[in-house]
DNA sequence: AATAATCACAAACAAACTGTTTGGTATCTT
DNA sequence: AAGATACCAAACAGTTTGTTTGTGATTATT
């Protein structure tokens, strides 16, 4: 890829980013990016059909990173109990959205990021029913699988946003012991 | 009230909510609302603010009517029991979803009703609090009561928006079912 | 090193939307 | 009947959007 096109590109995710932690992607307008990320008004269109497009690769972007298996090389805690360990998996993600330079956690809380939101639980959604629903022939089938699914994803973005709006004063450990805690039961 | 003023109001809410249950609020404009309802400009902005300010006067409206316990006198289906029977009390809430002349299905499950959808989790945490929550000094206080809330609140509308993405195929009384084995274990 | 392709940019543009003002008309209240 | 209240069209300045045009800079190709 062109040096200057990864260029731009970058500034301008920059400048999403730093916008949305700001005020809500509604209210956010394109000239705004523009005049954050400090480049042209056709420069932009050049890359992203509208703000909406922006913000799909953005978050394809992102939770590609935070949902990466991959990451385990990078050091910052331990991840070798991961595989089939539902609440390791649940604090691996969540030091990653404290971790992320990136201010992730702030656009998931930073009230009526729909889209955002939307995209985070497709993710989330996919990994759940690869990872965590395993000993699924185990259960009762009380409910459909993937109304399961739908389910703990649903609760997951909660406590997010919860953990979040009460300011972060959970340790990650702590939040995936209350999340394992509502959630393991119905498993 | 004046029967003058009634009648707007009547008709831009309407209006509003026609156009939610097609696309999303971010898309709609005044323009939209003010065709749609057949009124004028100014009219408009004599009633309410903003786009905002209407969602939320809306909200207000159509919410205490869903989550009110005086309906029980509409006859459509029993309420009898609904007092301290938390299955009881989510058929109600999924049978006033159904019945209510005003789509609110459609403009809870069309993607992107961030507000709309935090004003619902509003009444909802407000309602689980007071009727959901009474033997909360019998658990074992894994995880603190908000939290708890804010999770059964959550579930709530996930639970909502599968249903719908669904079809709507299964009846009250099932998801009912549904959300009480995934919900009941851990309160 | 010269050439071609690609990218960034400013400036200007039409179109749509917003929120307000003005002046006039219909409806309600007393 | 008179005054108050609500409605309305038309016009408005100010934003925002997405596009077009022409130009200069950077990168890839030969």
């Amino acid at each position: 890829m062109d040096r200057r096109q990864q260029k731009t590109r970058d500034a301008i995710f920059k400048a999403f980013g730093v916008l949305l932690a700001q005020k809500s992607f509604s209210k956010i307008t394109v000239q705004d990016i523009i005049d954050e990320a400090n480049i042209g008004r056709t420069t932009f269109y050049d890359h992203f059909e509208t703000k909406d497009y922006l913000l799909k690769e953005m978050c394809a972007d992102l939770f590609a990173h935070v949902f990466s298996d991959k990451l385990s090389a990078e050091g910052t805690h331990d991840f070798s109990l991961i595989t089939g360990n539902p609440r390791a998996m649940v604090t691996h993600i969540l030091y990653h959205l404290l971790d992320d330079e990136r201010n992730i956690l702030g656009m998931l809380t930073n009230e009526s990021n729909e889209l955002f939101l939307g995209f985070f639980r497709e993710y989330l959604s996919e990994l759940i029913a690869d990872h965590m629903l395993n000993g699924l022939e185990l259960r009762g089938k009380r409910v459909p699988d993937d109304f399961l699914v739908n389910h703990i994803s649903s609760s997951f973005v909660g406590m997010i946003q919860w953990w979040s709006r009460n300011g972060l004063k959970q340790s990650p450990e702590e939040m995936s012991e209350y999340f394992m805690a509502v959630i393991a039961p119905s498993i």
